[in-house]
RNA sequence: GCGGAAGUGGCGGAACUGGCAGACGCGCAGGCCUCAGAAGCCUGUGGGGGAAACCCCGUGGGAGUUCAAAUCUCCCCUUCCGCACCA
């Protein structure tokens, strides 16, 4: 008689067997090679899903095997503690967000405790314990030190709803909606905290020695979007001593501008409009405004612009070109203004067609027989119309007009780059105070080491207001300055929180530390991560801003290393059962606990890892998990009958011939080099199914 | 528009480095068990033809390379993802 498969009781067995045993405690300086193996650590947000099981689950499964190889393994876990949400239940039903945050992680934990993983529960770290932001504060000052942390007023997104800043990596897509809540953002001009990350966006475009997929590496390269180029000087005709710089990468083309533009933001504007034009120029300028906070969703992308009444002089040959403002040109890349080359720039030559703009080609087109282009030509070709220059390559030219621009003094190579400085001001309550009072006579005075951590006052009052609750708490707020005594505020926006998660991962190798972010000694033996996995919607945010953090950790001397995560795998996202994503209002979400309670975490792991290639993700099936639990019960039923299944190398099922003997250890060692192979290249469908066919004839072999 | 990835049964997906396409699972059909059902077990399951042995067709479409192509090359179509005036 076939036994029934009892998960429940055997589950909770073990896993109160291997806490109390503690057997999955990472020991420090352990003589077996070290393996740190990292999921990233969840958001308290007070339910586990079903996605934290898909990432987690078949990370456990990859960090067991490890440990099974002979490594000594860390795996630990974490809460992503500070953040918006905790704070809006505190608005919507006046929960404190401690108190909200620290329920919702005592929950998940018993969730995921559920999951039987092996997770070293002693190194937890929850960032929103004042030991732990402390040291954001730390970092925060050091970086400030350093010229790394600076307070810059400039134009910033902003998200109305929730009422705070963002950062551009938190701005997506064509409709430009904050990442957290799909709300449109506007612009506004603020004051605010960045840090330096662009004076490593260089080192942040190479990715030798780590081993991250393809996707990530290609999209973080797209973000950072470094373009080499001239900058050089324009003088403006009539206008003695007024000149602005622009910025190209063909310098090649500098012959063929027939216009410049300004951004309509542009600084000069004011003074080199001339007065029969300042209406026009105005009204665009605030047509343009208008358009870029409200209405940026229209496909159809009309170029157009207004001419300010002056005259740029070509530096090169003299040629007087018209000036328009327009806005297809932005005040925040290069210097706001460019030449306007329509032979050989797309979007200038759709500006030059609408304003009957001249358009000479200056790079011939292999065999142009000089008709006018029907389009801008954008590649490479022979210098024509440049003077000096006619005949050579394009590529040359490109060199040679950047040598004279430098030699003449109008101009310089220069590197620029789309990424812009991380803007890490929040108003908001929930996350690190920024360690800055300002004085009336010092500035802005940073907070001594020894007054940290600057605490979150408990008694805010959340009341959302477009400004951080903190600068409404007078007591916090209002406080001596560290360098005079004198009267003093504090700064009373808190930081991004991607700040924690930039450095979480030093922070497990000795949560406890009082001193130090975390004890260079063990760091030496475990750091950095071998294996970190999570979603690739962090690619340029969480993903980049860590390895900004950890290269200058490297150049403060904490580390030795200049990259975080030797190896990165990017799980897909699991899908609900009609194969869109889960959403409450779509009532597809999966519970995992239900199946866990009925079906055991081995089966709901078992069917997450089979359901197909882990990077893919794809929808649930309540049908499939059953296969899965068939699967289960069919090994539990060959064990309890007492049949040795891999493992044993070749314990025959009773009745066996010597060819059966042979076929079976055939058999075993087959499926161990299958899963072997499968579970170094996350491949675990393919190692489940291994283990089914071997179930399969194990089942049939013992029959015969 | 630019960049990237991918198109294989009714479904999720296998197929090392070019070598028996469809592993494994779901679903479906038939059977066993049962008073009956559920569960479980057994058999079958790409399409077409044939009583059968077998035969023909088949990996988005079209060409090509090769003894041999899901896999390599070129063109086209479709889907998904990312970026989107970045000068």
């Amino acid at each position: 008689m076939v036994q029934r498969y009892d998960p429940t009781g055997i589950e909770a067995k073990w896993q109160a067997r291997w806490e109390a045993d503690g057997l999955y405690r990472a020991r420090d300086f352990d003589r077996r090679p070290k393996w740190y193996f990292l999921t990233m650590y969840p958001y308290p947000s007070g339910d586990l899903h079903i996605g934290h099981w898909y990432a987690m689950a078949p990370s456990d499964a990859a960090a067991r095997f490890r440990r099974m190889q002979g490594y000594n393994v860390m795996f630990p876990i974490g809460f992503d503690a500070f953040g918006l949400p905790a704070e809006n239940a505190a608005i919507q039903h006046g929960i404190h967000p401690y108190t909200w945050t620290m329920a919702n992680i005592e929950r998940m934990r018993g969730q995921l405790r559920s999951m039987g993983a092996m997770w070293d529960w002693s190194r937890e770290v929850v960032t929103c314990d004042p030991d732990y932001y402390k040291w954001n504060q730390w970092f925060f000052l050091k970086m400030h030190e350093r010229g790394l942390a600076y307070r810059a007023l400039a134009p910033v997104d902003w998200c109305p709803k929730d009422n705070t800043t963002l950062a551009r990596e938190q701005v997506v897509g064509e409709e430009r909606v904050c990442e957290r809540c799909g709300t449109p953002v506007i612009k506004k001009n603020l004051e605010q905290w960045f840090l330096k990350i662009t004076a490593y966006a260089d080192e942040l475009l190479d990715f030798s020695g780590i081993e991250w997929p393809d996707r990530v590496r290609t999209l973080q390269e797209n973000w950072i979007g470094r373009s080499r180029g001239v900058e050089f000087e324009l003088k403006v005709a009539g206008h003695p001593g007024a000149s602005f710089r622009v910025f190209t990468t063909r310098p090649d083309t500098v012959y063929g501008m027939t216009f410049a533009v300004l951004a309509p933001e542009h600084p000069l504007l004011d003074r080199l409009t001339a007065a029969e034009r300042r209406g026009e120029v105005e009204a665009y300028k605030f047509k343009a405004a208008r358009e870029s906070d409200i209405e940026r969703m229209s496909t159809e992308k009309e170029r157009d612009g207004v001419f300010i009444g002056a005259y740029a002089l070509n530096p090169m040959n003299g040629a007087r070109a018209p000036i328009f403002i327009a806005d297809y040109v932005l005040l925040t890349y290069g210097t706001g203004a460019i030449q306007g080359v329509p032979a050989h720039d797309a979007r200038d030559f759709d500006f030059a067609k609408k304003y009957d703009l001249p358009i000479p080609v200056v790079v011939a087109p292999p065999g142009w027989n000089g008709a006018p282009l029907r389009e801008a030509y954008l590649g490479e070709g022979t210098m024509v119309n440049s003077s000096p220059f006619d005949g050579m390559p394009s590529s040359e030219g490109w060199e040679r007009i950047a040598d004279a621009m430098e030699q003449r003094r109008i101009g310089e190579r220069k590197v620029n780059y789309r990424l812009h400085d991380w803007l890490i001001s929040r108003q908001r309550y929930w996350g690190t105070p920024i360690p800055i009072i300002y004085c009336r006579r010092c500035g802005a005075v940073p907070v001594p080491e020894r007054d940290l951590p600057v605490r979150l006052p408990e008694d805010a009052a959340f009341t959302p207001t477009g400004e951080s609750p903190l600068r409404a708490h007078e007591t916090f707020r209002n406080v001596p300055c560290p360098n005079c005594g004198g009267e003093a505020e504090r700064e009373t926006d808190t930081m991004d929180t991607f700040i924690d998660s930039s450095w979480y991962q030093y922070r497990y190798v000795s949560p406890e530390e009082p001193d130090r972010p975390f004890d260079p000694k063990r760091g030496g033996y475990w750091l950095p991560v071998d294996q970190y996995t999570g979603g690739v919607e962090h690619a340029v945010m969480h993903l980049l801003y860590t390895r900004f953090w950890t290269k200058v950790m490297r150049d403060m001397g904490l580390v030795t290393f200049g990259e975080p995560m030797t190896r990165l795998f990017n799980q897909g996202v699991i899908l609900g059962e009609d194969g869109e994503k889960m959403s409450k209002s779509r009532g597809n979400v999966v519970n995992p606990d239900d199946y866990v309670t009925t079906m055991g975490a081995d089966v709901v792991r078992t069917y997450l890892m089979f359901i197909g290639p882990w990077e893919g993700g794809g929808p649930w099936n309540s049908r499939g998990i059953e296969g899965a639990q068939r699967f289960i019960q069919r090994v539990w039923a060959l064990a309890a009958a007492e049949v040795a299944p891999a493992g044993a190398g070749g314990t025959a099922p009773a009745g066996t011939s010597p060819n059966g003997v042979r076929e079976l250890r055939h058999w075993t060692h087959k499926t161990i080099q299958k899963v072997t192979e499968d579970l170094e290249g996350f491949q675990f469908n393919t190692a489940i199914a291994a283990m089914m066919e071997f179930v399969n004839y194990l089942t049939k072999a013992r029959e015969a």
